[in-house]
DNA sequence: ACCAATAAATGAATGACGTTCATTTATCTC
DNA sequence: GAGATAAATGAACGTCATTCATTTATTGGT
């Protein structure tokens, strides 16, 4: 038969689907039939919708920008990387617990994410030991702000509580004059900041 | 009626199940079933299910152990309160992305939890307006670090590929001398240090 | 002690959803 | 042109969360 189907064109409307309906609006019925075709038919180029969300997590991964490690020095580097990472999956928290916990094996991109992120740690003086931690160290935290990111402004108003936490009520306040002040990006840069100052210090 | 069901009585339920079904486990089926209730009864003590798990999330907040922040010296208050937190919360990673998004009013034991950590910050001479992205940034860390220590112990197995990518394949295997080496405690603690020093320094 | 109001539990029904499978349909190969 | 094969179909299943009309038990007022 006309393949109508193929798992790049899978890959493309769950994608497309996402951006427009968000996680909620990606069934497998929706995602037929923005491919003018029976849900069923699906299963013959995917074994699962697990299987597309692994399809998808890869995509993501091929677009964030690791170019960093091979020309810039590794604290901007770093940088670079972990705000593109954020960027990106923070549009896509629901496929972060699949991520964390997903075999690179069979994962190409994210595999040459890590090849690239790893020499860039090896030329900067990093002892080969470190490298793995300290990876996985910055993407737990890039995975949380990730999280972080969506989170709404109001998010630390603590409303008629307030009285019994003075002094946390205190310190929302003093990040601007009313509500509305979530500071997730803020918070993104302090931490990187003081995880790059860190880290880095395990350089040989 | 006699009142067979309360939240509390629900919530201890839900945890029970979690514990030993996990979050697949818990339907509101198996929630009536386990309190001996039929499943739409559960629907006069919580609107939906969405509540269940915000209450399972206000108990387990409750457990987290802060109490450092009163006694240790504040570095060492930022490392007991991390670990027990991402300890409690590794078991209950589909909490996460609830919490990390969920608004702080009427969550009790939050606030109290928040209130204390404030007041450790503030105690270890922190400007007011640093506290809270400080906190924020921690928090990330550690609800990643949860995701992390879920991971398979081969979750870095490049498989076949591991020819073109030889340099991380090559820092994963300086871990130890066979698979299932992945660094989840170390990276855990040696990220927890690097944020400790980092966000020390902006002490006042 | 009775009655009305109310809180709580029931069981049947609904509508998503992911997935399976027997069957049909179109294309490719020999 | 025949037969194998890959791909799409549509009906069916089982599992969920959730709703709702109804029944049942308890409470408070007189």
């Amino acid at each position: 038969m006309a393949a109508v189907l193929d798992q790049d064109g899978i890959t493309a409307a769950a994608l497309e689907l996402i951006s427009k309906k968000g996680y909620d609006g990606l069934t497998m019925a929706a995602l037929a039939r923005s491919l003018g075709v029976a849900p069923s038919a699906l299963y013959n180029h995917v074994s699962s919708k697990d299987e597309v969300l692994k399809l998808v997590e890869e995509d993501l991964m091929s677009k964030v920008d690791f170019g960093g490690f091979s020309t810039l020095p590794w604290e901007d580097a770093v940088r670079q990387w972990a705000y593109s990472y954020r960027g990106i999956f923070a549009r896509h928290t629901p496929l972060i617990s699949v991520i964390a916990v997903l075999p690179v094996t069979d994962a190409p991109q994210t595999l040459a994410m890590y090849e690239a992120v790893t020499e860039g740690f090896l030329r900067a003086g990093f002892p080969e030991k470190q490298i793995i931690p300290s990876i996985v160290a910055l993407e737990a935290y890039i995975f949380g702000a990730a999280f972080d990111a969506n989170a709404p402004a109001d998010i630390f108003d603590s409303g008629r509580l307030a009285d019994s936490t003075p002094h946390f009520t205190s310190a929302v306040r003093s990040l601007g004059p009313e509500r509305n002040n979530y500071p997730s990006d803020l918070a993104f840069s302090m931490g990187l900041d003081a995880l790059i100052t860190g880290l880095g210090a395990l350089r040989g």
